[in-house]
DNA sequence: AACTATTTATAAGA
DNA sequence: TTCTTATAAATAGTT
């Protein structure tokens, strides 16, 4: 959108990244802005800057949007006050103890799947001239060794396809789904 | 942004604000992650459309950033045995934060290096008898990518870069010409 | 902070 | 909803 087409991947130099950061974090918050005007919704928006320095827009305001978002499928509350704020918490560390044992799963998949390729690859590398039909055996039985792994890990890779984590590789953008 | 310049008030037709609000929403969370990717900044944004439904976009996460946020200025730790509780709950939180921050990053990284390690064996399996020239830019080009992914990453993955193939590809001699 | 050449988002329309 | 296109708006590189 200016002098020259960027790749959207991470700007290296640091002070760029900044100079960036300013530039497109006013450009969204005016977007969200006039999305809340015209479309009169409730928009909540939270950044931190490269130097981690929180930046926030909401319509009405960031605490009311997000605590409507993160109550959004809670249960009665209890009595006291406290255990409210108690349950909340708990929720959380619940949900974030998932996320983290989740996200654990699938490094580990993820780990143990780079280790098979690197065998092929090395293969690969160390015997250049060989690459022909030997190599096919190999890759043959390395296929055989992922899929016994995919199998035994089925059902958290299959979950890791929808998870939020994706969202960091993806370049496109992404919106998560709720029932 | 269209046709016609259009005021920034609410839209009074019904079907006309759905449609805006789609259209826009998408543009919001298009630059969302376009802000993230390149600032390498995490946001989070919630948005409930024009009939209540709640939309989501955050990088790495909505509830992580939102946790973040939300838990941005918290006093010292108070005396009562209530408040022990909390800000042990609140230890507990940061370090879950750090942890799954961590995971997700690593978990990036190495799904990164497994899709390039992806290309490489679909290229090798594909074609085992046309490794060759052709291979060999490929590979090439491999390890160019593979260097830009470790100059992005540099030192969030140290302990990972010695366990990896990183070097055997990169530092590849170009021998494998002489197939 | 300002300035513009360009790219990108999007209002209408189909 | 999805696509197309004329135009408005955002912004990358520069001053």
């Amino acid at each position: 959108m200016g002098r020259r087409k960027i790749e959207i991947e991470m700007v290296k130099d640091s002070n760029s990244r900044q100079v960036t950061f300013s530039k497109r974090r006013t450009g969204v918050f005016k977007k969200a802005n006039e999305l809340a005007t015209l479309c009169a919704v409730q928009i909540a928006i939270i950044v931190f800057s490269p130097g981690g320095k929180p930046f926030s827009f909401g319509h009405p305001n960031v605490e009311f949007v997000a605590q409507r978002f993160l109550n959004r499928d809670k249960k009665p509350p209890k009595v006291s006050i406290g255990s409210v704020v108690d349950s909340q918490q708990e929720a959380r560390l619940e949900k974030l103890n998932g996320q983290l044992s989740d996200a654990l799963r699938k490094l580990h998949y993820e780990r143990k799947r780079g280790e098979l390729l690197d065998k092929a690859m090395k293969l690969k590398g160390s015997e250049p001239k060989l690459i022909g039909e030997l190599n096919l055996d190999e890759l043959l039985k390395l296929k055989g060794e992922l899929e016994e792994l995919r199998g035994k890990l089925r059902g958290s890779v299959t979950e890791m396809e929808a998870s939020s984590s994706l969202l960091l590789l993806s370049k496109k953008p992404v919106r998560e789904k709720h029932l």
